[in-house]
DNA sequence: CAGGATCCGTCTCGATACTG
DNA sequence: CAGTATCGAGACGGATCCTG
């Protein structure tokens, strides 16, 4: 059985590789929208809006590599390709939901905080 | 009063926002570092192994502008900065931790994923 | 419909050199 | 000690064109 390092200091680090999926720009935002149940291609797309084909080929990509989404392929013409997280991404929600409900509560003090700064620096 | 849409599919979103500070590679460790109480630059720089000068300045500017860090120079020779969390740096850990711990429980599943997926891709 | 391939600008990040 | 300034490589992401 293999041990991970809890060094988050280490590139190895669980979270690290968890924050490098997490951080990146689209994959919350099609586990969002993969929550309420199974999507196809062009739902997903329409529904992440601003999102390049290749982006989110890119991204459903990695999310299936990491077993947090499966792919399925109908055999149909035309194509027709459904998305749908797995138990394990399922599973990611509630984290993420901690994170974007603290990020809810926060935000203003946050802009606040950014505003009072900028305008420090304003006058040098 | 202003209100924050709820919508992540905007950039605007909260969750967006935190995202992308916490997502980039050295804020978290950084918070990590601060979670123990107040530190020195040179404490920090040698705690999170592998960060620039540049890299660990940028992301303290970026944590003091956000109001997570605070920053307190004391007029010494040679100069001394002290770093510290904010009641709101310090709120955030406890989200953090959420994912850290799950990211732990569950990164065995996702690297075991992860070679069935390549695998996969080897026999084409 | 669901991508694959390619081009290309932008931004991130690290290394290095210098400073109050 | 705690930064700032600058440069260059590489990753990231978007637009476009093409295909089974």
């Amino acid at each position: 059985m293999t041990t991970y390092a809890a060094d988050p200091y280490s590139a190895a680090c669980p979270s690290r590789q968890l924050l490098d999926r997490v951080g990146d720009k689209w994959t919350v935002l099609v586990i969002g929208t993969l929550a309420g149940g199974p999507r196809r291609y062009g739902d997903i797309a329409r529904a992440v809006e601003g999102v390049s084909q290749k982006m989110l080929t890119q991204t459903l990509r990695h999310l299936e590599r990491d077993g947090l989404v499966t792919r399925t392929v109908h055999a149909q013409v035309p194509v027709r390709v459904d998305y749908e997280l797995t138990e394990l991404g399922r599973d990611l929600i509630a984290p993420l939901g901690v994170l974007h409900r603290w990020a809810r509560d926060h935000i203003g003090e946050i802009v606040a905080a950014r505003a009072a700064y900028d305008a420090r620096e304003q006058r040098g």
